[in-house]
RNA sequence: GGGCGCUUAGCUCAGUUGGUUCAGAGCAUUUGGUUUACACCCAAAGGGUCGGGGGUUCGAAUCCCUCAGCGCCCACCA
């Protein structure tokens, strides 16, 4: 027996992999099964395996092997992404340590280093998933920047620019005048920095008095348009439409009126500079503002700055701050804790800044998804807690730019030429001369005359079109593929991309295809660790995926994740949990020691207890998997996860396998070895999309198995009725157990003396012979006659047990025990009586609860009498 | 500051429309056990005023109000 050595989780991961790609399990083709498709959310080209991918992952494959095995002709799109701004970062740095500055080199020539970069790393992540045991259609990898996928993002560009959805316009960015580019929103780093707000007096034009405006940035009023009060403030109603003379510049500015202002905050009075802050942005453009942009993209002033010119801008704050003094127009300063943002990168001040993009109008598109999720139900959100926040974001949509300053990505298709920048939109530059040369009517335009646009596009102008472009469905919207497999069924993210990119995707799948791109989206939370801090690299708390999976095997550390993983919660994620996953492998693992281990004789029958237990364990089976089934359909991955693990720990293995495992060395009848064997296949059919490695091996170590008997590719099992009365009396056998082992635990009596066992009642709780076996009796049987002074008895239900003790019965101690039952009971009934004498629960309770109350009282009654009874029998 | 959500055992979480003994699961802990598949094990036990307060109701973990703490998203305030 002990010869099957322990679980190599190792070499089965290899093996099984390997084996599985060579049958080709993981590939599909359209046939005329039913589909059921996932696109992986792709992972950054250049990212390597983290938690939060495990997680993700882990969930895509479980609902895929599942699918598999119920007969779905199933398929799980693999890719990765070119994530613009995170790769050209990583090529700019390394090019940067290899000495090289992006701004010495050639578009053509970065994005040579860049190609190398993706060749060197790109396959690193996938070939990760497969170490997690990943069942993707391998042979479909995709990635964003494929010739199809760039073709299809640039078709996708014109077309909406030809519906008038994509204009260029003017937006604040985020600048750094350090590096000189613009930042994305995420890049940029609020610090909070003790500043000084200055209090600074402005003159009514044509009249003696002046008002008093706050501001933390002095230097800008060299760029004042306005200045803004709310309507509403009393005390400024004398300003309404008048003007104001700005300081040291004496520009002539308006008085506005927007409730935007604060009356609270500084004076009540805001100075308004269009071109150097958001809000002052929106005021200048809902009021019509003049913009003055004061600064150079190096920080310092120009021609506007006046006599600052070519000064920096923090020096020219300084200087600002004495010439206000010596004006006497700076009333005071004060302290003042404000949020600046910084550069994540360089650690500059950034600088809002004025500069033309391109966007894409979403206001109009977002409709039929908005009410795809919020009223058709056509795309579900899992958890549906998500919703609020998806109808908060959507209903607030802002038009999208999808411009980048940068080099890696999709090029903007917009051809510039002539003096005054003239453009034409084209998929190439071909194209685009053949439409300047009719735009302009001249003739005489040539290819050089045409200046492509410098930048990309945002990485998700690409991401939104996934589920479509996987399948080739923009350049050839009809094609087979398209027809058979968009859309497809669900989606595995986290809620930190539902609007960058899921709201997107179902954007883009109704307008480019007239179908939503999936039906569900399953919302993962974000991985913790165990002391609820996020996962990063910074902080060192994020275990090396790869070592985990060599340290507990790719299935316990799957079982390690989905064990906390409920949708939409964050995960805490302890590395205990993988040992209870390589633990329960273990377990499994044993079992089948247990059973390949026993001798069958096919000559001896099939003892009662096995026959017993066996029934028993076939409604017991067909109970989980209808549980199982309704997680599975409400997408409760770890509560199906928990039911097979119970099911097979205990359910399986503590009671079936006690019951029917025939004693040391001894053989097992035939019957009894085939039905275990059975339920034990049955088991490893729901295991193997939360533990696919060590079932298939499991599965596979059975004899006479060719390779179309595999079990990924197995049927998953029906469910079939069961009966809960089987299920209900053997709960009460499993209670009558405890009893015994309860009294030989109290008595310190061992397993191995047999006991008598008596009932005082005639009525049948099946399974006797179950019973006998567990509770190791010599003799379980009915009687009328037994003393209480020479026997221990416990209750279950209104049945009482006796078990005779000859010398050892603690009198005071089995007294104190069925006092303080008798003192619960007596408890329970009084507040069921009491219950059942209040009219108003009588009047108002429905029927069937005053009947359940008033047989509690009848129960309790019995047990009550019974327990008197023994209680007087032991005086 | 605006919007949303959360708070149940030491930890991570279940708990369907208020109603059976509804206060649960897993892990952890404690106690006892092992030549007979597995100590990566078996058997049993302890542990919660369901965040605080108030209300509705015959009846509240569940519905309403309020307070406190936490989290997420958005805006980041001159």
């Amino acid at each position: 027996m002990k010869t099957l050595p322990n679980f190599d989780s190792k070499s089965a991961e290899k093996r099984w992999y390997k084996y599985w790609l060579d049958n080709g399990y993981f590939n599909s083709k359209p046939d005329n099964k039913k589909p059921y498709t996932i696109v992986i959310p792709p992972p950054n080209v250049t990212g390597v395996l983290h938690m939060g991918h495990m997680l993700n992952n882990s969930l895509q494959d479980i609902l895929i092997r599942r699918a598999r095995m119920m007969g779905y002709n199933a398929c799980w799109i693999p890719g990765t992404d070119h994530a613009s701004i995170a790769t050209e970062a990583k090529v700019v740095e390394k090019l940067k340590n290899n000495g090289i500055d992006k701004k010495d080199i050639s578009r053509e020539e970065f994005l040579n280093h860049a190609w190398d970069w993706t060749e060197q790393y790109g396959g690193i992540i996938l070939d990760q998933l497969k170490r997690l045991g990943c069942s993707c259609d391998w042979n479909r990898t995709k990635f964003t920047l494929d010739p199809d996928m760039y073709k299809s993002v640039i078709k996708v560009f014109i077309n909406l620019y030809n519906k008038g959805l994509i204009y260029k316009g003017f937006r604040m960015v985020n600048w750094d005048p350090d590096a000189q580019t613009t930042l994305s929103d995420e890049e940029v780093i609020y610090k909070e920095t003790e500043g000084t707000l200055y209090y600074i007096s402005y003159k009514i034009k044509n009249e003696d008095n002046s008002i008093i405006i706050a501001t933390t940035r002095p230097e800008t009023i060299l760029g004042d348009s306005a200045i803004c009060i709310n309507p509403k403030d009393k005390r400024f109603t004398r300003l309404h439409g008048k003007s104001v003379i700005v300081p040291i510049v004496g520009r002539t500015i308006p008085v506005i009126l927007d409730s935007y202002v604060d009356p609270e905050f500084g004076t009540g009075c805001l100075k308004v500079t269009p071109a150097h802050d958001p809000n002052d942005k929106n005021l200048g453009e809902k009021h019509k503002l003049e913009f003055i942009d004061i600064f150079n993209p190096d920080g310092t002033l120009n021609s506007e700055g006046l006599h600052y010119q070519g000064q920096d801008r923090f020096i020219v704050r300084k200087k600002i701050v004495e010439e206000l003094k010596s004006m006497e127009v700076l009333i005071k300063k004060e302290k003042h804790i404000h949020k600046v943002g910084t550069s994540e990168r360089t650690k500059a001040i950034i600088e809002p800044r004025i500069s033309e993009q391109w966007f894409l109008k979403m206001k109009d598109i977002s409709i039929p998804a908005i009410n795809a999720v919020l009223k058709t139900e056509e795309v579900r959100l899992i958890p549906n807690k998500f919703n609020n926040t998806y109808r908060h974001w959507m209903e607030n949509i802002t038009d999208w730019n999808i411009s980048r300053q940068l080099w890696w990505g999709h090029r903007i298709p917009a051809y510039y030429f002539g003096k005054n920048n003239d453009f034409v939109i084209a998929e190439s530059l071909e194209k685009a001369l053949e439409l300047a040369i009719s735009k302009t009517n001249n003739k005489k335009l040539t290819i050089g005359d045409l200046k492509q646009d410098e930048d990309v596009l945002d990485t998700w102008f690409s991401s939104w079109l996934w589920p479509i472009t996987v399948f080739d469905g923009i350049i050839h919207p009809d094609n087979s593929e398209m027809k058979y497999y968009y859309p497809t069924q669900d989606l595995v993210t986290g809620p930190d991309i539902l609007f960058f990119w899921v709201a997107r995707m179902i954007i883009a799948g109704y307008n480019f295809q007239g179908k939503f791109p999936f039906s569900n989206v399953y919302l993962t939370g974000l991985v913790r660790d165990k002391d609820g801090k996020k996962m990063s690299k910074q902080l060192g708390n994020s275990p090396d995926a790869i070592k985990l999976i060599e340290n507990y095997g790719a299935d316990s550390v799957r079982v390690g994740l989905m064990l906390s993983s409920v949708a939409g919660n964050d995960l805490l994620f302890d590395e205990d949990l993988c040992k209870q996953g390589k633990n329960f492998a273990n377990k499994i693992w044993n079992s089948y020691r247990l059973i390949s281990g026993c001798k069958i004789k096919k000559t001896i029958s099939q003892p009662k207890a096995s026959k017993e237990a066996l029934e028993w364990y076939s409604n017991k089976f067909n109970q989980a998997l209808i549980i199982i089934n309704d997680y599975f359909d409400k997408y409760r991955v770890s509560d199906a996860l928990m039911t097979v693990y119970k099911l097979i720990w205990e359910d399986f293995c503590s009671w079936l396998l006690e019951v029917v495992k025939p004693d040391f060395q001894s053989p097992i009848d035939l019957k009894t070895f085939n039905k275990v064997n059975y339920y034990f296949e049955e088991n490893l059919k729901l295991l193997h999309p939360f533990m696919p490695f060590i079932s298939e091996e499991l599965w596979q170590k059975k004899e006479k198995r060719n390779s179309s008997q595999a079990l990924i590719i197995t049927p998953w099992p029906k469910a079939k009725n069961f009966d809960i009365k089987v299920l209900e009396s053997f709960e009460i056998v499993k209670q009558i157990v405890g009893g015994v082992r309860n009294f030989r635990k109290e008595y310190n009596i061992g397993q191995k003396l047999q006991l008598d066992l008596f009932y005082n009642k005639k009525t049948s709780i099946g399974f006797s012979s179950v019973i006998i076996k567990l509770a190791g009796l010599k003799n379980y049987s009915y009687t009328n006659s037994i003393s209480n002074l020479t026997s221990s008895s416990f209750r279950v239900i209104k049945q009482e047990f006796f078990i005779p003790i000859e010398k050892k019965l603690n009198i005071e101690e089995e007294r104190n025990k069925l006092i303080s039952e008798l003192n619960y009971l007596e408890g329970f009934l009084n507040s069921s009586l009491k219950k059942l004498s209040d009219k108003r629960f009588i009047n108002n309770a429905p029927n069937e609860i005053i009947l359940l109350e008033k047989r509690k009282v009848t129960d309790a009654k019995e047990k009550i009498k019974t327990l008197k009874k023994s209680i007087s029998n032991l005086n």
